[in-house]
DNA sequence: TGATTATATAAGAGTTTGGTTATATACTAT
DNA sequence: ATAGTATATAACCAAACTCTTATATAATCA
């Protein structure tokens, strides 16, 4: 199913942003929940909170509550699914972000 | 050769607009020139100048001048070329857009 | 040369974006 | 219940974006 080119963009803008190619990027390996993003990026909750909703609300992930955390998660049923992970493919990896944040503690491990 | 994550970010921020996503699914099949743009968009010469510029100071496109016209196509040899390619492809084509202008008389045949 | 056409650049207006702080909501645990 | 922790939303502001109009530059041609 192909999405109209206006909808393709949109997707684009949002991966369009340091932060938020980041979050995907991280997202590609695991699940992270909110306060994790807050202490990888050393930025206010809220602003995480706001990309994390942009994310949701194009379906680009899905939420997923755990105890007191929500999880965040890739959508692979995203039709734009595997052109997400093509585009994170040609992304270096940022999986010292999260050994760091395991070193210090941070990592919630949850169920 | 892989980007940093901001490049690659910068990338597709600018791809993740409607008109510049157009421009290169167009320019996907055929080199196009300004005034091409111009009419194809309805947008006045400075904005598609504009939008031509921005792909250009990051190698997504390359100039081509012919006469007196400016040419523009894909830059083949941009790091990201094979993602670009692979994100068009999820671009619905945008021919019809060509052929209108072909069938106006507005279609610029050079060389 | 001077007029015409094509393109680029500059300046400015309106909109969007991405952060902040303040506050509300929701869940957990004592 | 109450306190503490996690997350979401609201309001606001500064920076970035995308047009517009006006103007400059470059090439063609009578």
């Amino acid at each position: 199913m192909m999405l109209t080119i206006e909808e393709t963009a949109a997707i684009l803008k949002l991966m369009g942003d340091k932060t938020r190619l980041t979050m995907l990027k991280l997202l590609e390996g695991d699940s992270c929940c909110v306060c994790e993003f807050v202490e990888l990026f050393g930025m206010s909750q809220p602003a995480i909170s706001q990309h994390l909703r942009k994310l949701k609300d194009v379906g680009l992930i899905k939420e997923n509550k755990r105890h007191q955390w929500v999880f965040y998660n890739l959508n692979t049923d995203h039709p734009l699914y595997p052109l997400v992970v093509r585009i994170l493919e040609s992304v270096p990896s940022q999986q010292e972000k999260l050994l760091r944040l395991t070193e210090d503690g941070k990592r919630i491990d949850c169920c």
